[in-house]
RNA sequence: GGGCGUUUAGCUCAAUUGGCAGAGCAUCCGGUUUACACCCGGAAGGUUAUAAGUUCGAGUCUUAUAGCGCCCA
């Protein structure tokens, strides 16, 4: 066995003996098998993986090797999306440095150009997912764009559009100039920003004027009202006159409406309906007129007269310098409002009217609710079910349609009638019998497609056999970002085509956070890079790490150095498989020895095992996967490695031959287990490891998930063995104290008891775990042997002759603050017991520990006042 | 403005029905003990944000306050 876990050499070796195993397809587990199924949450096509992407890869492939080891047959589908805007951005971007543009190399060039990137960036994402150690069913890879999942979009598209729930028309909406695309209002970001507020006057007709307040000028060219509150005692006297726009000079009426702050700015607004959405319903209930003042690119059309053609900034300057000129203007002043940026290119999105396809999503919404109402869906953790109820309840039309090029284009056709190009319209895959159809520029969406993601990568709208096997399925774990953007939808569509529930189990994942909380982002120069990580310690610690740095729903600030403790923590397990695999030679019985064979330790440390294994099942079952990770590497590191695997080289190095194999074969067990347990967290350093075992089975990856024996849970070895840690731990203090070299074997005298006689009994514990040569009992009453320190523990008192090293005072010293301790707990003890209302009221399992505690301390506070007396002053 | 989360050791985080607050890193001391210096043995470090309440008992439950973060208007 190599000295040292070879990551760099074994993950790719083991990962391609995985896939050509066809260990990561689902068929490889029993015909009669149950499926457990996670769809992947699809990857932009052409993107490269960051942390986020390594953390859910870490999670899921954590529930379906699990799964796996369980026996299911487990299916994770990988894909990925093709990501509309993100996508095109790339792509314009590539064509800018070109010095071209989507427009001048035209639709045909620009999808050609963008399926070829494609084709060339694609398949980054889905190598950089396998050096984590995926285990995709790769055969089953899709795309959004791909033709099954195409065909999946049109007919759900058709199907909405028949059942009447998909209409098109013109509402105010967010709009992209830079995309020059309608955005959703989930893809726009509102942060505060400090801008500056305009005061000026808005002239009426009589020569008087009604101070206003805006923090965007420019659209004083698109009001088509200015209101006040209808108790306002400073201007209610103006409703029903009539304003004239700044330059303008546009007659606008003046109205009385409580929507008005009267409080805010000048205490009347400014009613622009076709470029905001409060204004654009306070219009609707007055019926006031509506006015575009924006080009697509946001420069002004023709309605800002002689301000058209300039950009909505130049013109928001020269628009208030005029006013400034025509003495309109009052003041200007710093003002923090929230300005509504693209998720996107983060430009500044406009409200604006366009002529957009809608699904009337109150049906979908409906079934949406009520599948979580009813447990038919769980979203882990339970908090997030009130988000999700909130979102739907009050859930607005979903605009779906994006004047994109890249996408699915929406499937409708246009035929001129009565001289509107856009007279008659079609909806189907195909345009209808006829001349003059033409088919819809704008695609849809890219959430349309995600939204039939888990049953349309399973063939649907066909009834494949993937679909009626796999469908539907388990888990859908994803960040918690995308609640609405994603989930809902998936849950929307999927009741409404499938009339069933997509998943059963919603887990969402906190965001990865650097140190202190703050964002990862490259102008911080604080991204920790996934595969740097894999680079330098191997995909295991990093997926180790980011399982257990964080609890589900939250999110986790990740600390480097944990990373490095991961990495050691995986030499650690290599190490110990090391030292079980050179501790055993020839062939060796698997399974556990008959419990009648079974040393102390071993029925010890198996009772801790199996104790183990029950907890991390319970974590498991409440998606605690972080916790269980924590307690396997505390079992390991706190418990097996420095207590038992060093008292089994007694029996390995000194034992009979019945002691060696007896105790060869606890430790196989305790490791395999524990390999077993940690294969989800970490494929690939147990898979490797586990070869060196003795071992039935070809591989780990489906050797059985490790199951609790509970006979072996036994609370008396446990309680019997905790003295020897407390003396263990006293001993080495102590030999600390009096500078004894931790080489040196010393003898150990114990004054006799049952305490005492168990250690003797199981002598080599100490032998092993402090380097105790001989222990020796004494009669309950002998005097303490000279020139010896002093070890109290409970009832039982031991001595450690150091001739030569005890200093007197020091000694008196030790034990006066020994019995210091003592005493502050025996206080904190007695009170309790003290207490009445704690002996009948707590629970008789506390109080009887209380009271174990109680005779403990007292017999080592005696013990410790009998040596101290002995020691004189 | 409404909702949710969070505040625990210097830093990053745990703590399963309420029962002696724990890890890692950092710090200090001691060690080349035949699996591991990618290690071992020890030590120190806390009024669990604050204030009330419920309880025999509160990090955990209730209420209020403050800071931080997120979501929705």
């Amino acid at each position: 066995m190599p000295r040292n876990f070879d990551f760099a050499q074994v993950e790719p070796r083991v990962y391609d003996w995985w896939q050509e195993n066809g260990w990561f397809k689902p068929e490889s587990a029993a015909d009669d098998a149950a499926p457990y199924v996670i769809s992947m949450p699809p990857p932009n096509v052409t993107g490269s993986l960051h942390i986020g992407h390594a953390l859910f890869t870490a999670l899921e492939d954590l529930m379906i090797r699990y799964e796996r080891m369980r026996g299911k047959a487990a299916l994770w589908l990988p894909g990925t999306d093709h990501a509309g805007i993100a996508t095109q951005l790339q792509v314009e971007k590539m064509l800018r440095d070109e010095g071209t543009s989507r427009e001048e190399v035209g639709y045909e060039e620009f999808l050609h150009r963008t399926w070829q990137w494609k084709e060339e960036q694609g398949g980054t994402i889905i190598r950089q997912l396998r050096r984590l150690g995926a285990s995709c069913d790769w055969d089953r890879e899709r795309f959004t764009l791909d033709d099954g999942l195409s065909s999946a979009v049109v007919q759900a598209f058709i199907t909405l559009w028949e059942q009447g729930l998909i209409y098109r028309g013109p509402r105010l909406v967010n709009w992209s100039p830079g995309l020059r695309t309608a955005v959703s209002d989930l893809e726009v970001e509102s942060n505060e920003e400090e801008v500056t507020l305009y005061y000026f006057r808005y002239p009426i007709e009589g020569g008087e004027h009604l101070p206003v307040a805006t923090t965007r000028p420019e659209t004083i060219l698109g009001d088509t009202a200015v209101a006040v509150h209808p108790d306002d005692e400073r201007y209610r006297h103006l409703i029903g006159k009539r304003a004239c726009v700044p330059i303008l000079g546009r007659v606008i009426p003046i109205i009385g409406d409580e929507y008005v702050d009267m409080e805010f700015g000048a205490g009347a607004l400014k009613v622009t309906p076709g470029h905001d959405f409060s204004d654009y319903e306070l219009a609707q209930k007055h019926n006031l007129e509506l006015l575009n003042i924006l080009n697509k690119d946001a420069s002004m059309n023709a309605n800002a007269g002689k301000y058209a053609g300039l950009d909505r900034y130049v013109c928001r300057e020269q628009l208030w310098r005029d006013m400034d000129d025509a003495g309109l203007t009052i003041k200007t002043e710093p003002y923090v409002t929230r300005i509504p940026r693209s998720q996107r290119g983060g430009e500044v999105v406009e409200p604006m009217m366009s002529t957009q396809w809608y699904v009337r999503i109150q049906p979908l919404a409906d079934k949406a609710i009520a599948a979580v109402r009813d447990g038919r869906i769980k979203i882990v953790p339970e908090r997030f079910e009130k988000v999700y109820f909130h979102w739907l309840e009050n859930i607005q039309d979903w605009c779906v349609s994006r004047q994109l090029w890249w996408g699915h284009r929406i499937p409708a056709w246009y035929r001129e009638k009565d001289g509107d190009p856009e007279g008659e319209i079609y909806v189907g895959s195909e345009a209808p019998p006829g001349d003059g159809w033409v088919m819809e520029q704008d695609v849809l969406d890219t959430w349309f497609s995600s939204g039939l993601w888990p049953f349309s990568t399973l063939g649907w709208p066909q009834e494949t056999a993937d679909m009626s096997r796999y469908y539907p399925t388990q888990m859908m774990e994803t960040g918690h970002d995308i609640l609405f953007f994603w989930v809902a939808r998936m849950i929307m569509m999927g009741l409404w085509f499938t009339d069933t529930p997509p998943f059963h189990t919603v887990y969402l994942h906190g965001l990865v956070r650097a140190e202190g909380g703050v964002k990862f982002s490259k102008t911080l120069g604080n991204a920790i890079d996934p595969l740097t990580v894999v680079d330098e310690l191997g995909a295991d610690p990093l997926r180790f790490t980011l399982i257990t740095s964080g609890t589900p729903g939250n999110d986790c600030h990740l600390d480097e150095t944990r990373l490095d403790h991961s990495f050691r923590f995986i030499n650690k397990i290599w190490q110990m498989t090391s030292f079980i695999n050179m501790n055993i030679d020839g062939a060796l019985e698997l399974g556990l020895p008959p419990a009648d064979e079974l040393d102390l330790p071993s029925r010890w440390i198996l009772s801790r095992l199996n104790r183990l294994i029950a907890n991390v099942q319970y974590l498991f079952d409440i998606n605690q996967y972080g916790e269980a990770g924590n307690q396997i590497l505390a079992f390991m590191w706190d418990e097996f490695a420095p207590f038992y695997l060093e008292i089994s080289k007694q029996a390995l190095y000194q034992g009979t031959d019945e002691e060696k194999t007896a105790t060869r074969r606890v430790l196989v067990h305790l490791q395999d287990s524990c390999l077993r347990l940690l294969h989800p967290f970490m494929p690939f350093a147990t898979e490797e490891a586990w070869r060196f075992l003795p071992r039935e089975g070809k591989a780990l990856i489906i050797a059985d998930w490790p199951q609790a024996e509970t006979e072996l849970i036994n609370d008396e070895i446990e309680a019997s063995m905790r003295p020897y840690f407390d003396i263990v731990r006293e001993i080495r203090n102590t030999r600390g104290d009096f500078k004894v070299d931790p080489g040196k074997r010393i003898d150990a005298i114990a004054r006799d008891n049952d305490i005492a006689n168990h250690l003797a009994r199981n002598d080599y514990i100490l032998g092993r775990l402090c380097n105790v040569e001989t222990l020796t009992l004494i009669p309950a009453d002998a005097p303490a042997p000279a020139n010896s320190a002093n070890i109290v523990v409970g009832e039982l008192s031991l001595f450690l002759p150091l001739e030569g090293m005890i200093d007197i005072a020091a000694e008196r010293q030790r034990l006066a603050a020994e019995k210091a301790k003592i005493e502050d707990q025996l206080a904190r003890t007695k009170k309790m017991l003290a207490n009445q209302n704690f002996v009948e009221r707590a629970r008789p399992d506390v109080v009887q520990r209380e009271r174990n505690r109680l005779d403990d301390l007292t017999a080592a506070q005696a013990q410790l006042d009998k040596r101290i007396a002995s020691l004189g002053d």
